[in-house]
DNA sequence: TAGTGGTCTAGACCACGTG
DNA sequence: ACGTGGTCTAGACCACTAT
């Protein structure tokens, strides 16, 4: 960042059209330069990170904003742009910008993007098998950036896609953060998981990162899943993050793609 | 599009600071409205597609363009933001802005998203098994937008990692684009295919859609793959796109996930 | 020193959604 | 009619790269 504070001023006082600045004092050139718009990003990321706004309200307006962090309404603009790209706002035209949200969104495929052999979304429901708290092992206490033997909470469940059993998940959540979650919790909770992490635990996963292989079902899985031993199944290990880039779950899924694929777009 | 030919003037003629404009003449308010810098993407993609600019090389300043579109810096900027962002051009501060290229990038690791279990991108060398021409198949050929029975290349190959057997690939392309493409031509070429469609063909691959699922090997691609008849493999099936989203490509790979995984980003 | 992309500003107007 | 985001402009200055 640079040595201004761009929640009160603005760096070395660029000129606007027609002014003629001495542009005299402070030689700037920051060996570590950023510009204003990054740090009026960070400012934003910040209050969204401590719930002045919340998942799916409406932030103040650009000039509002532009008011408050004493920049024009191009700079607000462009931060907005970014975290607009980053899907942690959405902008709606003649009416504001929102806090994303994993509640009312068709969002749900932008986690698990399982399409039937049609190319059609078919909606999903949850079997919850167990949901058990206990000490994270040396590989999850990594990954989740924890110590070892640091509270950790087990959910097991199965996913039905009309009615065929399709997925096999284990998901590890840091126990601190996810105090007070358990089976019959879950078990009340309509709707997507991740909807639920926002809004009970004020946990919102930002971005994941997934390792694909194909693997040869064990007796344990082949079982829940219905297939049998050494059935071919997608293993998707995904690691899920919050603001700041903080892992907050790890995900192992087996999928049967027998009638369904996991999609995906390079560009 | 606008009815404005973006490619002499701006539409109703916006403001500059400080001119008060009687917006009078056209009403405007177009039911299908373009704003001007997607027109000028437009125009800029027609040169790329024209092959006015080659990849590699550099495409005029933006203080040109906006002089030959007739339209201010910060509108081309914007278009080429775009371009950017879509891996069309690729900006280089100080330097200037060139068109986007499969050779001299490690853009190889764009559409082979193969790491190691380590998450190392090992170096990977081919090994063609044949080149034929032949007749689309019904399936093919819907695929690659052809007649059925149209001529298409079919190639196959293995790729090595650290000289282990990782990946099978059948590849389809339409016989006509790429006429006059051999085995042997496809052997003495060094570096990765796309790079050699790009510079020999003149086709450059924008974009690609995957379908991904666990599979068991059947014997012959077990046998060429140097492991077990059902054992479990990616099946990885992709469709790749030139300009104006018109598919060029269709390839089946299979992958052997052992010591090697898929990588995917969530976003 | 000159040229390129990158940042920032200020102001005007347009399209959209609501009263 | 009003407020919001979206487009467009013009101009100044900054940072990077080459000569």
């Amino acid at each position: 960042m640079n040595s201004n504070p761009a929640s009160t001023a603005n760096p070395t006082g660029p000129a606007g059209p027609g002014e003629a600045v001495p542009a005299a004092a402070a030689p700037a050139t920051s060996p570590t330069f950023s510009p204003l718009y990054q740090q009026i990003k960070g400012l934003i990321t910040q209050s969204l990170e401590s719930g002045e706004w919340k998942p799916g309200e409406i932030i103040p307006s650009e000039v509002e904003l532009a008011a408050r962090f004493k920049v024009s309404q191009g700079t607000v603009r462009k931060a907005i742009d970014e975290l607009a790209a980053d899907n942690l706002l959405v902008r709606r035209q003649g009416k504001g910008t929102f806090v994303a949200t994993h509640n009312e969104d068709r969002a749900q495929f932008r986690f698990l993007r399982l399409l039937a052999d049609d190319g059609a979304e078919h909606p999903h429901v949850s079997r919850l098998l167990e949901c058990r708290r206990l000490r994270a092992s040396a590989d999850i206490a990594r990954q989740l950036d924890l110590k070892p033997a640091d509270p950790v909470v087990l959910i097991k469940r199965l996913l039905q896609f009309d009615g065929e059993i399709t997925v096999l998940d284990e998901i590890w959540l840091p126990g601190l953060v996810f105090r007070g979650l358990t089976l019959e919790r879950l078990s009340e909770y309509k709707g997507p998981l991740y909807a639920m992490f926002e809004t009970e635990f004020g946990t919102r996963m930002i971005r994941a990162s997934e390792k694909i292989r194909a693997v040869a079902a064990d007796p344990t899985v082949a079982g829940l899943l219905q297939v049998p031993p050494g059935f071919p199944l997608l293993s998707v290990e995904r690691v899920s993050y919050t603001y700041g880039d903080r892992p907050v779950e790890v995900r192992r899924g087996w999928y049967v793609t027998t009638g369904y694929y996991y999609q995906n777009d390079l560009s």
